[in-house]
DNA sequence: TTTAATTTTTAGCTTTGACTAAATTAATTT
DNA sequence: AAATTAATTTAGTCAAAGCTAAAAATTAAA
């Protein structure tokens, strides 16, 4: 079955809600997509007809099996493109998002399939988040938040959740990216600040917050 | 300025039919984007008011210097689309058309610049098109149907006009494609079919509707 | 040059997706 | 348990882009 540009992002914010909160509401999802509850309530209805929601009448709604295969695809091809156009066009992982969500919506099954394998099936995108495979299913990632993670031990940082570019940048200041190995070293609990060993460099301090966003999975 | 995919696609019409009749005529237009001519005019309208058009209503119509300008940029990113499918992902060069069409509409500059660069700034997509550079420049071709070529020079197959897959197999079999090195022995004026030698291969008879439709330039 | 045929445009309707404002249902307080 | 607040849905509009059928303009033919 195929879906409108609007559906398939719909379904793909509908998805990303619902894995953090079980049950979606009008509002959230409203303000997850720039829109107004009423349109979400047009939409809701279409996305019942089609059978992919479960939904009752001002008791919240989620995906069924058949809408979070369809969700899985269009992340899939979102993260691809993502990967796509850091790993070969050189863009900066902070600007890749916005494009990758229009060419998320091309939908040549052909296409996407070429493009996995020209780009070597990647597990992940250019944030760390995990790019489902073919039959939907995501690699499981035990990846860790830094303010979690053993102390003097070497990790590999698999993602980082705040995709600013504030953020970027900060992490290429400390040669923080994707694949780098790291250890922590010390932690302070006054302010949660953590010093680490970013590579072969000196050591260095990162903020509280900053490790909140970065996640790691054992060496 | 932004335009809708279907502006896009109605602009891209009028500049390819422009090209072959100078003034373009509702129904034609009509017919080429398979929609009816009531759609047409409608669009006329709104084309016209965004200052891309010369139309008198019942006189035909034409892009103007910005239409044209805008035009070359939607079919510079077609084509290095369909460059990309066919150089990089491996897809057949008679597939990748309607997924070019998809892909043309993603609007980022810097995507497109980046593209470019990719691919080498390519002068020609994969069915000898010529690709408008960033200045809507297109390259000068100097490419002749292999019906006018003179005999027994080497010429290089620059671009070929008919892009079914019937034409793709016969051109598989015969080892012709772009940039393929090739010269014409004999023609023979019964039914316009000529004895061609393609690049080392033995001698081979191809149609005069064959030939037709096989452009090359000199070696 | 009047009539006939063709082409183009207008008028009015449809769908998709969004919006505002009003009404309804659910949840929270008092 | 009633009243208030918050969330959700309905009703009615709107714009984009398409369509059909009818009207108007142009072109061709008699």
């Amino acid at each position: 079955m195929k879906f409108s540009s609007s559906e398939e992002n719909y379904i793909k914010s509908i998805y990303t809600l619902q894995a953090s909160m079980g049950k979606v509401n009008t509002n959230s999802l409203a303000e997850h997509l720039n829109t107004k509850a009423a349109s979400v309530t047009d939409m809701l209805k279409k996305l019942k007809s089609k059978k992919l929601l479960e939904y009752k009448r001002y008791h919240g709604f989620k995906l069924n099996d058949s809408g979070i295969k369809q969700a899985l695809k269009i992340i899939r091809r979102h993260r691809l493109w993502e990967f796509f156009l850091v790993s070969k066009l050189g863009m900066e992982w902070n600007a890749v998002h916005a494009i990758a969500e229009e060419l998320e919506h091309v939908s040549s099954p052909e296409l996407i399939k070429k493009l996995d394998l020209y780009l070597e099936q990647p597990l992940v995108d250019p944030h760390g988040d995990p790019i489902p495979n073919e039959h939907g299913e995501l690699p499981v990632l035990n990846q860790v938040s830094l303010v979690e993670y053993p102390h003097k031990k070497n990790g590999i940082v698999s993602s980082v959740s705040n995709q600013s570019s504030d953020m970027l940048q900060m992490l290429n200041h400390y040669g923080i990216g994707i694949g780098v190995e790291l250890k922590v070293l010390k932690s302070f609990d006054f302010d949660g600040s953590l010093e680490i060993k970013v590579s072969k460099q000196a050591a260095c301090t990162i903020s509280g917050l900053a490790a909140q966003n970065i996640f790691v999975y054992d060496d």
